[in-house]
Parts: C-alpha cells; sequence; structure tokens
DNA sequence: AAATGTGAAGTTGTTCACAGCT
DNA sequence: AGCTGTGAACAACTTCACATTT
C-alpha cells in the first residue's frame, strides 16, 4: 500500500507485478498469486493500474474510513505512539487514552484526553471502538486486556512482553521489541 | 525465554512440553520439534529442567553477555526506547544515539549521549557495535542505513516504513505499527 | 504413568513454467 | 512483445501417532 501510495504521489498510472514486486522486497510470482486471491486486477502485458489496485487493497483492508483506536497505558512507549503521526496517515485515529493515574505528570502536550481505568468500558461503547494498544506493564496487561475484551474490544495491538489469554474471537498482534533484537542477534552472529 | 525466567523466579526445576506451550501460546509438539533442532534435553517422564534449558537458550541467541546497540533518530519514538528498560533486561544496552541535530531539546533526561550524525562511524567502530535500531523518518533512512552498514553494523531493528536496500549479509527486522494496525483491522472485520 | 523424541502424514506456502490476454 | 493468471511441482512447516525412556 506504501509503495502504492509512493507510485501514485509520482503519477505513475501502471506498474507490473516484477516492478512493485521489487521495491516491495518481495518475489513478482508471489505477488501475482496474492493478488490474485482477491481477483483479477491486471492487464495483461501491461501491468496492474495504480490507481485502482490501491483501491482495491484500501477496500479490503477496511481502512477507507477512519478508524477509531484507544491506548491504554500512558508511559515512556504509550506517550511516544500518542505523538507518533503514523497510524493518522494509515487511516487509524486514536481517539482516547487511559491510564491508572490519569493525571501522573506528562512532559508534553498530548493529543488526546487521558482518562482514568475506570471509564474504559464507557468510551468504548460510546465510540464504538474495535481496537485497542496496550502499553501496560506487563503485570497490568491481562487485567486491562480483560476489561477491553468485555467492553467490546476485538483487535489489540499487544507491546507488553506476555501472551494474553483471549477468547478466539479476539485477534491479538504482538510486538515486541526486545525480542526482535534477540531475534536480530541470533542470526547475525558468524 | 521470558517463560522460562518467570519458572526460575518461582523456583520451578522441571517443566513439561505441554506446560510451557501453554505459558508461551504454541502446541506442545511444536515445542518439542523445535528444540530437537539443538539437540535432546528433556528427560522422558519428567520434562525439561528449566535452569538448563535457559542457559542452552542463552547460549543459542548469543546473549549471554550485554551485547551494545546505537540507536539512530532521537524523535518520539527514539526517545520513548531509550527510556525503555526492556532492552537493558533482555540482555542489550544502547551505548549511544544519533540524531541530526544533537542539540534538539529533549524533553526529558536521556540515559546515554546523543551525537551528531558525523559521529556514528567511530563509536561503531571503537565500541564494535554490531546492531542498530534506526528510527528516523522515512526520507532519511536509506541514508542511515548506508552510513551504518559502511563502519560495519550487521543488524537493523528498523522502524521507518520503507523497504531498506542493504548488502546480503546484513539482517533487518522491521518494525511497523501502522502495518500492525492494519492487519489487525483487516482480521477483525466480520 | 508420564513425558520426550521422531518418522510419517498432513497442511500450508512458494516458485516454476507456461498458456492466454492485450 | 510483454505481462498476467494459474495448475503443477516443490519446499517448508505443523501435527499426529507412537516407540522409547525414566
Amino acid at each position: 500500500m506504501r509503495c502504492l501510495q509512493r507510485l501514485k504521489a509520482n503519477e505513475i498510472r501502471t506498474v507490473s507485478s516484477e516492478a512493485l514486486a521489487q521495491v516491495a522486497g518481495v518475489k513478482p510470482t508471489q505477488l501475482r498469486k496474492d493478488l490474485t486471491y482477491f481477483g483479477q486486477f491486471g492487464t495483461r502485458g501491461l501491468g496492474y493500474d495504480v490507481t485502482q489496485l490501491a483501491t482495491m487493497i484500501t477496500d479490503l483492508l477496511g481502512t477507507s474510513s477512519l478508524q477509531p483506536v484507544v491506548l491504554v497505558g500512558v508511559g515512556n512507549l504509550g506517550t511516544a505512539l500518542l505523538s507518533y503521526r503514523g497510524f493518522q496517515e494509515q487511516g487509524f485515529e486514536v481517539v482516547a487514552a487511559f491510564d491508572a493515574d490519569a493525571r501522573r505528570y506528562r512532559d508534553r502536550k498530548l493529543p488526546v484526553p487521558v482518562h482514568g481505568m475506570d471509564k474504559i468500558a464507557e468510551v468504548i461503547r460510546d465510540q464504538h471502538v474495535k481496537m485497542a494498544i496496550v502499553t501496560v506493564p506487563a503485570n497490568a496487561a491481562q487485567e486491562v486486556t480483560n476489561t477491553l475484551v468485555a467492553a467490546g474490544i476485538t483487535g489489540i495491538l499487544n507491546f507488553a512482553p506476555i501472551v494474553l489469554a483471549v477468547p478466539e474471537e479476539v485477534m491479538v498482534s504482538n510486538v515486541n521489541l526486545a525480542m526482535e533484537l534477540e531475534n536480530l542477534s541470533y542470526f547475525i552472529q558468524t
């Protein structure tokens, strides 16, 4: 999607699977195979229409409209994420943040209100929020998760270094920075 | 590894593949199969010795001693990562940070010196650093990467939302927060 | 009795090779 | 001539089933 946006910005109309795969860092056949799972979008002999492909992916990802997201745990990492512009750019909007100590000193102006934990259910229900970012310490993560799930959250981006227990219908995606470094560390030792 | 550490902290001596798989969020057979790629560590009828297994993994990962790491790009995210304790806990130490504007106002005391970009090669060579964390804007990421690679870095943890071009021997691991959210967003739409 | 280690079976993902459009 | 779409071949990964050990 990012590659397509860059092509669009440069007014490039069509792109071959070869060229797109190149910049996306995958193989051309892979790209074609993947795309055909959702239909036929290319023109033989010509390639893919950049705008059309972008539209198709946007529809598919469900990111055509701004998705509301909440963030729980306004510590170092949470604060940084709140100030991160990338979410906005990709169609997500952090509509509220929660912290055990809502009034805790914060050293920068935050773009969203910070509520106490007791407000979680209310905000989620009122704004029809489906996704949450969890940046609380490991020992609080499971409890927070339970609260979120009970309030109707079905997608969690988890930064706490534990495996969260959730009902089957809830999706969890884990981001563990220390683990990423460990992986690298293993692969680079020669 | 984190699961093992927790077991150790609770003075639990041995663990079955079933129990360990449970807390790690994988299947027991998977765990056993994976472990046997590196040798036989378990005792039939009993399970795995927690300490022994932890030692084995540590040796394997090459994280027994503190690995030095540098960070480039001291913006929002970079600042948060510098204050993040998780790295230290998993055996990594951020020894220096670099930014285009080293004297830029920072709103918290940082635990490491922030140098200008011109110092990158010097610090990396002097301290024998092999891994780097890249938290610069997308348009600066490739240039920074080139500098790092030229200075001898062989592992990069990339937060910039582009595919970095690197020589074959350099490992890149990408962390893209907006993309994680997109994935979730796709999978939760029902 | 309890739990590992592992060949075989099953499943999923990737690449090839090329027919078929434009 | 150029490039997609796709069945078939190939490769990787996961799970099963169970012999084996303590």
